[in-house]
DNA sequence: CATGAATGAGGTTTCATTCAT
DNA sequence: GATGAATGAAACCTCATTCAT
């Protein structure tokens, strides 16, 4: 019986919903700060009782983004499942993170790869690299244990799994058809079985 | 009458290759006309004699890109394969759609949701809607031949691969270690058989 | 009874020289009232219980330096000294002025200039006034009396006493190697006698 | 026959001329970029083809007008004259600065005490440095070589210096009734001589 | 007395675009 | 074909000030 943790969410953390939003709906540059504002019922210049810039409001978004993510992550990892069972938990949890921070997701599949850069956010880039690092090393053991073809090549199968499950977040609406379980699990079926059926 | 089918490129195809890298790079908005300029050893004014427009710029390298992506497309679609040897000609064709035009096709997966709502980009709305018809027909006749698993949701799986093939966009570099075909191939082998081992 | 005279100073005098410290390090104009909040320890919008305005702050530090200089210069005028003597005094006085009052004068030296031209602080033309006057009639009297050189441009000596005098604020700090009277001292020596020895 | 150096002033020279008189008359924070460009005829933001920022104006007028300060202090220095014919040189120098530069002088002033914490003018500081040790050197050289009184605090002398000359630069307009050279010749009588009559 | 939140005016800056030369 | 200079709209941000609590 899991105890709801979330109490009223504060001011930011509103403004910060709504931000997050609009950003992953028109990008973070072509996204204007009085778009947030209005939005959000105030004037452009009353977000800046609340934030510095609007590069730290895309900065906060990203990193709880991540924070909650890894984690999870970090949960999965901890548990010693096998690679077929762990990349089963790490999609998973993928699509129940899309589920509750799409915008921000989206926001990261959008952004990340030009804002590495930018030297305040560096974590984007290493959080990438202990992404690559994670997924190489199931997928490595994984075919050492013989749970993944020998053939397979390991660093485009990184690639695909991982552009494969973050760009959903452009389409992911909560609520839909499919619940974020149910979309893990056909893709899974797709990744790890594929398309054409089994003899 | 010199149309220039294919021999040396001019001005215009020039400039809008350095604009179409620029773009794909930095993202339509974030990319300022003088950035393009500068890239193109001139400056910004001077870019308003050859186009109306930078808008007009990235409309010219949308469709430029899109026109030539259908008259392969329909090729295929032509030539009557079966449903997994179309599937296989159509992502190897969106492999090398990517080595051609990467910046475009990079661009085009960046920018294209949302300058569909943009009337003098409606075309890209369009081709949208005839890729899903195009994947979604495809996909179907192959369940019911058989050629996929009965129980593929198919339009799951239409965005899957939509998805799949179009982000490679962002990594993929000419020249590099794989070849467009190769990178097909093994896109083909994980999405029609999985990475799981087949018994 | 509680008229404070010069016991416990008043939450507003203690606000007063916050504003007075910080106006004079940083300029009037690139100094915020969020600044002065900050240093007083209270958020920007409390100054406001205490003060109509970040102007009106400003307005009673200068007039409460200005006030208390010219009873000053007024005694010393009413003692109806001889013209070497009074230049001695008024110099002294201005020096323990700034010892005083440092901020206040700083803020003075800095801003009375540009702000001469406000019809609230049209006092400070005034007072400009007045000074001109007053050292115009002492070095003039002194000529006269051959207590000064028969060649002085009293206005040119004028303007090189009033600078002179008031830049010290910028540099002057109380409780430093030299008390007010010595610097006073000093430069009175330097005005009157030159920096050339005597024959 | 002194052939005039000075060819047409670029756009940009006359706009940092324009520029510094609004500064100094107002004060940097006090300007708005868009009185310099009414001042100059044009938008605000036309202002910003021919600079950087706002910050990067003043750095180009006080550069400018030290550089040329320094070079010709130098050459004074270099003359190799005694205290007294070094001190007058240097005065008259800075006066002839005044005529020149009289803008950049009054901004010098007024803003240079808090310029120099800010890294991008960690120059005024360095200048400010070698001001001090030129003085002091010069002074210290006078009351050895018996060219000043035995008694002078040289410290206290070269602020006294310092202040005096640069402060002219708030009233002083080129054009009124006494030229540079004047007022320096009046200066250097107080400074050296003293304003009370020599026996 | 003080806070938290907001306003609104105005500031600096950016940038697509124009145009005479 | 290209340059140099400018426009003008709109962006981000600042800050004195207000006010309910």
């Amino acid at each position: 019986m899991p105890t709801s943790k979330k109490t009223t969410p504060t001011r930011r953390e509103e403004l910060l919903a709504t931000a997050a939003e609009v950003f992953a709906e028109h990008g973070y540059r072509a996204t204007t700060v009085r778009r947030i504002a209005d939005e959000a019922g105030m004037l452009a210049g009353s977000l800046y009782y609340h934030f510095d810039s609007k590069e730290s409001m895309l900065d906060e978004i990203l990193t709880g983004f991540l924070d909650d993510l890894w984690a999870r992550y970090d949960a999965v990892l901890a548990a010693g499942h096998g690679p077929r069972e762990t990349v089963t938990a790490l999609v998973t949890e993928s699509f129940r993170e899309i589920d509750r921070h799409r915008p921000a997701v989206a926001l990261y599949q959008r952004e990340s790869a030009h804002l590495a850069g930018n030297p305040r956010f560096a974590y984007l880039a290493d959080s990438r690299r202990r992404f690559e690092e994670m997924w190489l090393g199931v997928l490595r053991r994984g075919v050492a244990d013989r749970a993944f073809r020998a053939d397979l090549d390991t660093r485009l199968a990184y690639r695909f799994l991982r552009d494969t499950v973050w760009v959903a977040a452009s389409w992911y609406r909560p609520g839909g058809t499919h619940s974020a379980e149910e979309i893990a699990r056909q893709y899974l079926s797709m990744v790890l079985d594929g398309i054409a059926p089994r003899p």
